[in-house]
DNA sequence: CGACGCTAAATTGTATACAATAATTTGCAC
DNA sequence: GTGCAAATTATTGTATACAATTTAGCGTCG
């Protein structure tokens, strides 16, 4: 069910099969945009919806809340989360923090085969924007986001890459909420420039792309914060 | 339940009560290392101790699995983590690399208030080691982690908070594990000299400091493979 | 007409029941 | 007595049932 980069991504998961699916699909769903920020994911809906139990659909809630994803508010219910303009910031500020580090660390062990990879998916990333079509703009986001998880995973530290996926997943709910224009474009040839400097073995300069980068995207926010909406709109959705 | 630094911490959770108790009490006696890494937790047990149903055990193995404290395997239960030496590297790896980067921010925030409150409870941790006994060994161990989650806490980001929670309880299984010499009084000197360093707005050295310090937790590990146990010794515990 | 309060419906919280899988014991043959 | 196999027991996986809480609808009252 995921697309590209899966080759070197090991899920850790050794437990349940159905949840990890619901789990996957839910998650794909929200980065991909396909589910907005708020939405409700009431249990019975879920598990209707995947043909379970509600005690499998509340399992698969209850992880990504710990992911971050979904917020379950008690006796209220699970919803896509709406992260505040304050966890926006704090996301990105993460990753500024952890990025340079896990870069310079791949860039330690990146062999050529990974570089070629990792031109791949930059290729595949531009076909994709070029396209036209929701399904083509939700595969770009999907692979714009799959970059940085690519290098988390040749960085070799797991638990650095599923930190990343964390952040990565939660960014594109930021983006989705407060983002301004589609910042794609500009994003895409910075990450062919991170890859370049990677196969010239220059750490520094790669690891100031990827700050300018992030920055760039968040440069590209509008993080007012929203007043809490008219008393009535808020529930209306 | 929790002892001394709780001023700052703020969990987010807004769901479960009373598996977020029972995820607590566990975790800390995980990280107290009162659990031995490898010991099983049947959902009926950990249900029958705390008074309520397999179902809240199993929410509240599942949650500690997320942060990587209990590793469920399907169809076999949950057991106290045992991280593999690989691990163990991964696992400082990734406090080598987010930990400057943390301690930077916190200086940047750092107020009077905060530095008093991070000066007492290095003093608490003094107290804590001139005590014997078992209960003042397991303070004395949350104390010293307390330290760095402080630190974390005063970096005012709530997401680099908690995942500074998950290494630290991460890495005292580890120590668990591996520990050779109990190395907490040279940790605790390490301590000051950082925040002496905070004191006078010193980050570099502080965060010179902190590497250091992380390095030196490691040097005392002995990180080879034990061979996975003589057949019968394994399944005996 | 809007605000308050009550009842009914829907949703979540928790426990229990049953099915599926793994661990243990028993029994038999060698 | 040892080794293997079947049966028994224990434990986890999943669904369902019931309790508690919230939400929605509705009628009354100001």
């Amino acid at each position: 069910m995921n697309s590209s980069a899966d080759g070197l991504l090991t899920p850790i998961d050794s437990t349940e099969t159905g949840v990890q699916q619901i789990r996957d699909a839910i998650r794909d769903a929200i980065v991909e945009r396909r589910l907005a920020p708020g939405t409700k994911l009431s249990e019975s809906d879920v598990g209707g919806l995947f043909n379970v139990s509600r005690t499998l659909a509340r399992a698969a809630l209850q992880a990504l809340s710990y992911e971050g994803l979904v917020s379950v508010e008690k006796n209220r219910g699970a919803f896509v989360a709406y992260p505040s303009p304050e966890e926006a910031r704090q996301i990105f500020a993460a990753r500024r923090l952890v990025e340079p580090g896990i870069l310079k660390s791949a860039a330690e062990r990146i062999t050529p085969v990974q570089l070629r990879q990792l031109r791949q998916l930059l290729l595949e990333e531009g076909r994709l924007m070029g396209e036209r079509g929701q399904s083509a703009r939700r595969a770009e986001i999907k692979a714009s986001g799959d970059f940085h998880l690519m290098v988390a995973a040749i960085s070799g530290n797991l638990i650095m890459q599923r930190f990343m996926e964390e952040l990565v997943a939660r960014s594109s709910l930021v983006i989705a909420l407060y983002g301004q224009s589609s910042v794609s474009s500009c994003g895409h040839s910075e990450h062919g420039d991170i890859i370049t400097a990677l196969e010239q073995k220059d750490v520094d300069t790669a690891c100031h792309l990827m700050l300018h980068h992030i920055a760039h995207i968040e440069a590209d926010l509008d993080l007012r914060e929203r007043k809490s909406f008219g008393l009535k709109e808020a529930f209306e959705r």
